[in-house]
DNA sequence: CGCCCGATGTGCT
DNA sequence: GCACATCGGGCGT
């Protein structure tokens, strides 16, 4: 397969997090593939988006987002989280799209190692889970996500139609005034509900 | 320098 | 439903 090329990723960042959902995120760990199909996104779109992480300006922790798309944006949070991003649009424009939550397809049992404690169900159903199963951290900060060669990169997978996307107020943001707060830029996608051994 | 709190997840009541 | 882990960023003093 290919990854997504930086093209896609230029896009304004609401049509990239729409159009991210059923896509194939891809991890390569010890030479082995992980990967899961993308099925919740949110969007954060520049300075004046006060519930984004460049509301106050560049910073060294926000930098990766003023910087080329096709990007890695990972950010500790909480004391012990970590939450992946992708830059879109153009450079010095910051902007991102935190994944949300995969559908687990291959690596199932690298995931395993560090979720199998859960439910499969609760596997990647959250931004900092899905990291963890990945190994996602802050050494992946700044990796570009343009080359199947690479550690970390977005493919093609299954066609998510309009009615099959809802989208809503994003999530854990309650302290940003409005109209941020009420933005309607979280997506998810409904997906047949594969019978996974919860 | 100190304080507040966060794009969260987990376990316990 | 709720408390709490755990620490760095951002901002006010």
């Amino acid at each position: 397969m290919t990854a997504l090329p930086a093209d896609f990723y230029e896009q304004e960042v609401t049509r990239v997090a729409r159009c991210l959902l059923g896509k194939r995120l891809v991890r390569i760990l010890d030479g082995k593939r992980l990967s899961g199909i993308i099925v919740e996104t949110e969007a954060y779109r520049g300075e004046e988006d006060l519930a984004c992480h460049a509301k106050s300006g560049p910073t060294r922790r926000n930098a990766v987002m003023y910087g080329p798309a096709g990007h890695a944006y990972v950010y500790f949070t909480y004391g012990m989280h970590w939450c992946l991003n992708v830059v879109t649009g153009v450079v010095g424009f910051p902007a991102a799209v935190l994944i949300r939550a995969i559908q687990p397809v291959e690596g199932l049992e690298e995931i395993a190692l560090r979720r199998g404690r859960f439910p499969r169900r609760q596997w990647c159903n959250g931004p900092a889970k899905l990291c963890q199963a990945f190994l996602i951290n802050g050494t992946c900060n700044g990796a570009p996500l343009l080359s199947a060669g690479g550690a970390l990169w977005i493919e093609e997978d299954i066609d998510i139609k309009d009615d099959q996307v809802r989208t809503g107020p994003r999530v854990g943001i309650d302290s940003a005034p409005e109209p941020w707060r009420s933005k309607p830029w979280r997506f998810l996608a409904t997906l047949p509900d594969i019978d996974q051994n919860d």
